[in-house]
DNA sequence: TCTGGGGTCCTACAGCAA
DNA sequence: TCTGTTGCTGTAGGACCC
């Protein structure tokens, strides 16, 4: 998908379409998620630090990301992918691999040139948004001709011309070449994926290790034989919090710790899993990361197990000075708890704790709860003025926008953030379904409602 | 106002066992 | 019995990806 949060905030709020929109952390340490290709042209993109990107654009439209929205178009380009193979690799919400000749529905360029199109056609009709579509005979040239069809377009790779287009390309275009190995490889003179031919497997393998040096030569041949995966395991699961000011308290680092360890527990038995290695992370005031892990004798998902493990680790760890990220995490995962048989029996497996926004607003006050409440870009309904979205709010005020996905651009309003007559609504669904079913999951979607 | 959150994979090293 | 090799597990860190 183009843009993929930027272009769904877009399809949804019909004045910001042709608009600069940039999605993202919009706290004191945000960075950009997704910026729409209006608000490249400024030079703002993607990990950009949202500071950076306010100097650069301070006139465009700034959003927090709308996950449960996006994971809803997101499932119905997945089953549009899925109706072409049962080999679907997701990458994330907007991006995955599709094996065509496994699914029969390509068995040349021409077929698959066809599938691709109808692909674009169908995704287009059920989400109202643009996708770009790479074709080629592995997952490595198929991303590369994907990011070159973007935006809204299609490119086949021909058998046989691969070497000749990699060739002159940077070899930051390689997966798995990022910054640090690309100053690696820059240093030693490669620059492009020819140079990397050059200098052999050999040099490769000496100055990138075993693993890496030979995969990437093998890249820079186009020889990938990479397979699509259609399920894979999950191997970890984890929570992290990067706090808008660093925290220096020690009983406060230790509290939020505590937190870190339910919420982390509660996505572990979300997902029916169970674990053996319990792993803190912190992040300093001086951006330096540290881990510490501890590998328990059996898996488990008792919050108060993780929670303890979690405090024992970050007694090893010196916070003077101030943190400003803390992460808890599961790994060693295994799908069923053989877990603690004995606290079970003794009926000592802990509670979770109730959900936090609670702790929230009663740590940071009501005015802060209630403005979040009313997050900038989520939807809204007002009893007279009809569906809309918050523009934004503060001293115990709301802005509101009042427009729909087929609407014309609505007008603002601003309430006072009690006012009665307004609560938060589910996002529209983007297309307009006919015969009253949507298309969209049934728990994101309210009914239209015209000012 | 520098630098999110959720992951994966690789490497290096220490300790232990065969 | 001593020594060296190998392999596995646990731990820590780093790079990369979206």
């Amino acid at each position: 998908m183009d843009a993929f949060f930027a272009s769904a905030e877009q399809a949804s709020k019909p004045s910001l379409r042709g608009k600069a929109v940039i999605v993202g952390g919009l706290g004191p340490r945000g960075v950009v998620a997704t910026a729409s290709y209006e608000a490249r042209v400024f030079g703002v993109h993607s990990a950009m630090p949202m500071a950076q990107a306010r100097r650069l654009a301070p006139n465009a439209a700034y959003l927090v990301p709308r996950f449960g929205f996006y994971r809803a178009i997101s499932e119905q380009v997945m089953g549009l992918l899925r109706a072409l193979s049962p080999l679907v690799e997701p990458l994330s919400l907007d991006e995955a691999f599709v094996d065509l000749e496994a699914g029969g529905a390509a068995w040349d360029e021409a077929s698959a040139r066809l599938a691709g199109e109808k692909l674009r056609t169908d995704i287009r009709a059920v989400t109202g948004l643009t996708g770009s579509v790479g074709l080629a005979a592995s997952k490595m040239l198929a991303k590369i001709a994907s990011e070159q069809a973007k935006p809204d377009g299609l490119v086949v790779i021909d058998p046989g011309s691969e070497r000749e287009l990699l060739g002159p390309m940077s070899v930051r275009i390689l997966p798995g070449v990022g910054p640090a190995t690309g100053d690696h490889l820059r240093r030693a003179g490669i620059h492009t994926v020819d140079e990397i031919v050059e200098a052999g497997e050999d040099e490769l393998v000496r100055l990138l290790g075993k693993a890496h040096g030979h995969g990437l030569y093998a890249m820079a041949l186009a020889r990938d034989e990479r397979p699509v995966v259609a399920e894979r395991e999950t191997k970890s699961v984890s929570v992290e919090d990067t706090y808008d000011v660093d925290i220096h308290d020690r009983l406060r680092v230790g509290m939020e710790v505590q937190r870190l360890a339910d919420r982390c527990v509660r996505r572990l038995r979300g997902a029916g899993l169970s674990g053996r290695t319990i792993v803190l992370k912190v992040r300093r005031y001086d951006f330096s990361t540290l881990t510490r892990s501890e590998t328990l004798r059996g898996p488990t998902d008792d919050p108060a197990v993780v929670r303890e493990a979690a405090a024992r680790l970050l007694e090893s760890v010196d916070t003077t000075g101030g943190v400003r990220l803390l992460g808890v995490g599961v790994s060693g995962l295994a799908d069923y708890t053989q877990e603690d048989l004995f606290a079970q029996a003794a009926g000592e497996v802990g509670e979770i704790s109730e959900e936090e926004p609670g702790d929230a607003v009663a740590a940071e006050g009501v005015e802060v709860a209630v403005e979040r409440r009313f997050a900038a870009g989520h939807d809204v309904v007002h009893a007279e003025f009809g569906h809309g979205w918050v523009q934004g709010s503060g001293l115990g005020r709301v802005t509101v926008r009042f427009e729909t996905p087929d609407s014309e651009p609505g007008r603002v309003r601003t309430f006072r953030v009690d006012d009665a007559a307004l609560a938060v609504a589910e996002p529209l669904p983007l297309v307009p379904v006919e015969g009253g079913a949507t298309g969209l999951r049934p728990d994101l979607v309210s009914h239209p409602h015209h000012p």
